[in-house]
DNA sequence: CGTGAAATCGACCGTAG
DNA sequence: CTACGGTCGATTTCACG
């Protein structure tokens, strides 16, 4: 992992449809050699997966929610992390330090979904408490990938 | 937008790389059909681009850090928000509901290193007061598309 | 939206530094 | 171990029906 793989993941994170020849001309390499590099940071796992980031807006999820949850005691910590890993809403959620337990990032349509939300992890018995807030507009947004349905 | 654009969004999301004939037979189109889909989606910005997901830990940025952030009652908002849309730690900033203005999502190397973030918010006279969380474990990570440098 | 042809691109090889 | 150039098969792309 030198100068030059952190430079074609650069410029593949801006544009991943780049041809080698194209990204060998900019990083002084032939296009055989950046498909060796491609390859190896894949095999590696370094590289994910190649993906496409989306317009929320576009797919009808306009609204960013995050969710503070604190688990109910006698919750199971596992099968929340394994509901919430296939929830397709729930695009993520970390264990966290401080006052609360998990913070759960997910986006709906419109706020009322919210409710729906909630009511789902609160029959589930896993929610305690929680605290919600609502992104009012995002100055940088982060990418959009929606989780396989 | 029907439901063969959300099949062929939900195939590129999860494999960007697959060939627009292997598109067309899961959904049914030949592969000149699916192109001028993706074509069409691309030009409305329904797809923003095409990406690369990578592993944060590869990168050297291990530790995820969600920063709570109340401006300085005389701080220019509008130049925070342009420093946030510019810091290459900075993964998303959100204007949020609640008791605190701004939700800040970064990724650093490791926890020490909050520390000249803050300072940094601090000196640039935009920090009024925070909170700093950090991510223990992430059960949904979410993808990682790093900012141009 | 599908078919076909043409141009381009990517994958794999042997070879060299 | 990594980079390079060439070849072949696959893929994208475009005009047309």
């Amino acid at each position: 992992m030198d100068d030059i793989d952190l430079k074609i993941i650069g410029l593949l994170a801006l544009d991943a449809k780049r041809s080698l020849a194209d990204i060998g001309g900019s990083v002084g390499l032939s296009p055989s050699s950046v498909n060796e590099r491609i390859r190896r940071l894949t095999a590696s796992g370094a590289i994910r997966q190649f993906t496409v980031d989306l317009d929320p807006a576009a797919m009808g999820v306009q609204t960013l929610v995050f969710v503070w949850i604190a688990l109910r005691e006698d919750a199971d910590e596992a099968a929340f992390r394994d509901y919430a890993a296939r929830h397709p809403l729930i695009l993520e959620c970390h264990h966290v330090t401080g006052a609360w337990a998990y913070l759960v990032k997910l986006r709906v349509g419109a706020p009322p979904e919210i409710e729906g939300f909630l009511a789902e992890l609160k029959a589930h018995r896993y929610l305690g408490r929680s605290e919600t807030v609502i992104a009012l507009s995002s100055p940088v947004p982060g990418p959009f990938v929606p989780k396989e349905s």
